[in-house]
DNA sequence: GAAGTCTAAGAAATCGATTTCGTCAAGACC
DNA sequence: GGTCTTGACGAAATCGATTTCTTAGACTTC
């Protein structure tokens, strides 16, 4: 790896010229050609390290995502990271699993490595932003939020919720129970929210299931609520993948998904093999991201409006039939 | 963000003396106590851009894939992370697309941002990885290989296509199809082989598709391949997403996936959606990321051995009702 | 033509660690 | 007691860019 130094002594000018040429400051054309003969000349490029050190910022961004295994969360890094490429930023995707510990850890990478701003969404209430925000970086919670005053995107979760239990009331379904995740996230109990205020004086007791967010949990969620003296006859997931666990469960159990009505908040993974009668909200996970990732690069770039957060919309889907379906997604790529 | 100085300053030692504290070299337990003192108070953390400069190396390894969106490469990702975090290293996760542009992009990142290493399943055999090599970064190849002297983890895959292939044989199908990815990848090209072997003499014209590795072009081979005047009575496709692609054509033709046979080298997505009678190959995917990333972080430590290529076997899975699918990857976590 | 204004470009400081080199003192050895 | 090790630790160099100063010309302006 060539340096500066000896691009500027090749080239017979100093390395304060060689920076300036690569940085498009002022410099006569005659130099700027020797700078640029002799560094290709010697394959140069500027290490990103010593530039970085004296700058003090990169040009990457952070994701931290709570389960990389999730499309919806992979949809959503796609988002961030088009958007970001756009603007020559690269992406470091960071996996929290959800622990508050690993979060921690990548938030301290974050800010030791010097980049330029942190996309999240937080495991939990308790994330420590003070470090990054006194640090003066950029943040914009993502799908989740905070009580720290950073920017946000997030989904109208609670209209989410209406839609997909009313889809369920109008298909005649009664007894609709919810399995929801994990108690404490704001975005999953805003989605109860909604799912309670359909059911509302309808609701029987222990038709609530707070469950981890992933397949298993819906499965042994859908379980119990199967066992009940009383059982259900339509459940709202709160996100994607409980859904599949709970159509799992249904399926073990000898249950037709066609007789028992399961919506859910989030887009079925590869659908086309999902069971055409599953009503699915579908999340803007994609969008999310490029919002997100618009937001942070203005505040890199300077912008210093007040706080924002933006809501997007779910779109309520309609069981599609796979035909359909596959023509939708064809058009969005 | 205090400073090394600020630290020795408030100490009353020097610089020197807290780097060493820091590094675990030999200081006295008296200033060993008092620099922790100092450091705690100050909430210093060592500036990583700082070390990186001067060391001219970090604890950061790159792992370039093909696709985020699809579990298999996920679940690899995974693997790697696991791994890498135990020996404190942090991951990268670049995503390129299959695109050779955007994967040299990266890899020119991965240099200049001097990372430890780099974990790659390279878009295409010309992948040059004569920069990164010649400045003496470990490089591993994982899922596909390539022809610059680097270590490799891949898949048996010849056998893995002819598992697939014999176990519609043995189901009774005699009009076995193959739907492959793009002509030029090896790994592709291997399980197209062991499908060749088994289907041999019986192997009618036009049987053979390629198609780009994703859900839609799963589906337009499949619909191809329905068009046909004796269409087969049987796919084997040579990855998880075109096969989900091809059952979704099935489907939309009206042809039940029960008398239609399917087998898919991969894992099906979210498999307790799928038709309980199609053929899944299932392939080690986190396991290629551990092995990978051990090797890697070997390669880091100095381990000077001769070039390794492992080979991993996959398992060949017959379908499995919901139940016992659910069961097993309960056990795998 | 003298004073004032720009501009290009080199010298040198700077970012914050690590590491080499020396120094000094304590202990080992004959 | 004098020479040799050995070990702790400070001073200063180093990593490779960017960013002040500075300075020397070129160009205005009255």
């Amino acid at each position: 790896m060539a340096t500066i130094y000896e691009v500027a002594a090749l080239a017979g000018v100093s390395p304060a010229t060689v920076s300036r040429v690569f940085n498009g400051l002022a410099v006569s054309e005659e130099k700027q050609r020797l700078v640029r003969d002799a560094a290709a000349r010697l394959a140069f490029t500027p290490n990103k390290t010593a530039r970085r050190l004296r700058k003090r910022s990169s040009e990457i961004i952070a994701l931290l995502i709570p389960d990389i295994e999730n499309p919806f969360y992979t949809a959503l890094a796609r988002g961030v990271e088009d958007r970001a490429q756009e603007s020559g930023f690269s992406v470091v995707l960071c996996n929290t699993d959800d622990d508050p510990g690993k979060e921690l850890r990548y938030l301290q990478i974050a800010a030791s490595e010097q980049m330029a701003g942190v996309i999240l969404s937080p495991a939990s209430d308790e994330v420590d932003l003070g470090a990054i925000v006194s640090l003066g970086r950029p943040v914009v919670a993502v799908d989740r939020t905070t009580p720290y005053p950073v920017d946000a995107v997030k989904i109208d979760n609670r209209s989410a919720g209406i839609a997909a239990t009313k889809a369920l009331f109008d298909a005649g379904y009664r007894r609709v129970a919810c399995i929801a995740g994990p108690a404490g996230i704001e975005a999953t109990e805003d989605r109860v929210h909604g799912w309670r205020q359909v059911v509302a004086s309808r609701m029987r007791e222990g038709y609530l299931r707070h469950a981890n967010f992933r397949v298993d949990g819906g499965h042994a969620a859908m379980t119990h609520l199967l066992a009940l003296d009383t059982p259900p006859d339509a459940v709202v997931t709160t996100n994607n993948l409980m859904a599949v666990g709970a159509l799992q469960a249904l399926v073990e159990a000898g249950i037709s998904p066609e007789t028992f009505g399961v919506a859910a908040v989030g887009e079925l993974p590869f659908m086309a093999l999902a069971p055409a009668s599953v009503v699915q909200v579908r999340l803007p996970a994609r969008h999310l991201g490029t919002t997100a990732a618009t937001m942070l690069l203005e505040r890199i770039a300077g912008d210093a409006q007040p706080l924002r957060t933006v809501v997007l919309r779910a779109e309520v889907a309609p069981p599609a039939s796979p035909r359909e379906e596959w023509a939708r997604k064809e058009s969005a790529l």
